[in-house]
DNA sequence: ACCTGAACACCGTTCAAGT
DNA sequence: ACCTGAACACCGTTCAAGT
């Protein structure tokens, strides 16, 4: 007598077992693929082999489940070890880059950091990675604490940019103006209405996006080095 | 004998025309009041009396519509005048904090920013005008044509954290790790996992948003000013 | 050309009921 | 404690049909 719950099962892939971090998981997966709007609970579930109601037990909501997305991506960033005698600008530019590199790597992630400040365990972590090196630069206490905002805002703002699918133009041939990529846009916009930028329109997208990147982070650690905070 | 449909519609007040323009100040003011959830096609519709299939007349689609709200709000934006005299790093100064501001008074409008970067007529206003200022400051071509995409960046990150609403904590009093705001965790953070932010906590979040972001914007310049981009 | 009702194919979240 | 089915109250978008 075929016993049909086991069996069946044993033909399908084993049901992975639920939990927060498988749950974490299939969610990176879905964001990687799909991006954020294929993230959905019913969608997680379905991969799971369970229901949606079933994930409420690990997650509070979607909004805290892609906070933990987040900081699990945040978890990817290789910390600089705490030696005292290390380059803290030169560790402090790979930390950047790494971060940028990693955002970019794992689509949509970098815009759940924007609009709520992330304060998962490796979020804090990296925070206090760039605190500890800002303190070898010699500045003052309060320009590394303003500076670790910045920094982070630049590292957000990057890894989105980076991390933005170039947009297959769809099917049909006409798109819209909204939709055209930047160098078209600046290269045909209006002499009458935006001369600066058509004269600039070259300038304004060259360079590959390492280079830009490399050039605005030096302008960053330049800048704090250079501008005293006053309260 | 009473005329139905005229008569209740003299007393409802007057069922705005549709076109573009409302529909986009409906989203607006939706936006405005409930956030960028609180902006479906159905309220947007609802608001003006019809149902929302009525609006794809003008308007694409969902996200359509939300870059048009983010080129309106951008419209707000005072240009400076066109003068070869002016104090082009104080008008500069003055451009961004005042597109930022004019951000932060409208609820998660800066969100839309990221993602896709905004090519609205007045977000091209925009970028024109930085373009003009920059172009008198003596850097060269390549450091305006690639300052103007750092600011940019800087203004919408800086509008959308300027444009989180304080979340009140929910009934419940237990307010879960991630909800806590940026001070508290700063203030509580664990000594032994991260000792650098612990140490540091007074001036991670001391400074009003103004200061913060007035040595911000100073950062930027002085690092543009002083940092030559290399191709 | 503009507008609509109704439908399609989805959502997040809750909750009583089961184990 | 964990899991579930079913339901609730929504979504964006399409499309045939009307004016």
């Amino acid at each position: 007598m075929p016993q049909i719950g086991p069996v069946s099962r044993r033909n399908r892939p084993a049901k992975p077992a639920l939990s927060q971090e498988s749950i974490v998981d299939v969610a990176l997966a879905l964001m990687d693929a799909d991006g954020l709007d294929g993230v959905t609970m019913r969608r997680v579930a379905q991969k799971l082999d369970t229901g949606p109601a079933s994930l409420y037990v690990y997650v509070q909501n979607r909004d805290d489940l892609l906070r933990l997305v987040f900081d699990r991506v945040a978890g990817e960033v290789v910390l600089p070890a705490d030696e005292p005698d290390g380059d803290w600008r030169e560790q402090l530019v790979t930390l950047i880059e790494d971060a940028i590199n990693i955002l970019a790597r794992h689509q949509d992630v970098a815009t759940l950091a924007l609009g709520d400040i992330p304060t998962g365990p490796n979020a804090l972590g990296l925070t206090n990675a760039m605190v500890m090196l800002l303190s070898k630069s010699g500045v003052s206490r309060l320009a590394t604490g303003w500076a670790v905002d910045l920094l982070a805002l630049y590292i957000t703002s990057a890894g989105m940019e980076a991390a933005m699918p170039v947009r297959q133009p769809t099917t049909d041939e006409t798109a819209n103006a909204f939709q055209l990529n930047t160098r078209e846009i600046f290269g045909t916009a209006s002499v009458e209405r935006y001369p600066y930028i058509r004269d600039l329109s070259e300038e304004l997208t060259s360079g590959t996006d390492a280079q830009r990147r490399r050039w605005m982070i030096q302008v960053l650690l330049n800048g704090i080095l250079a501008t005293a905070p006053e309260l």
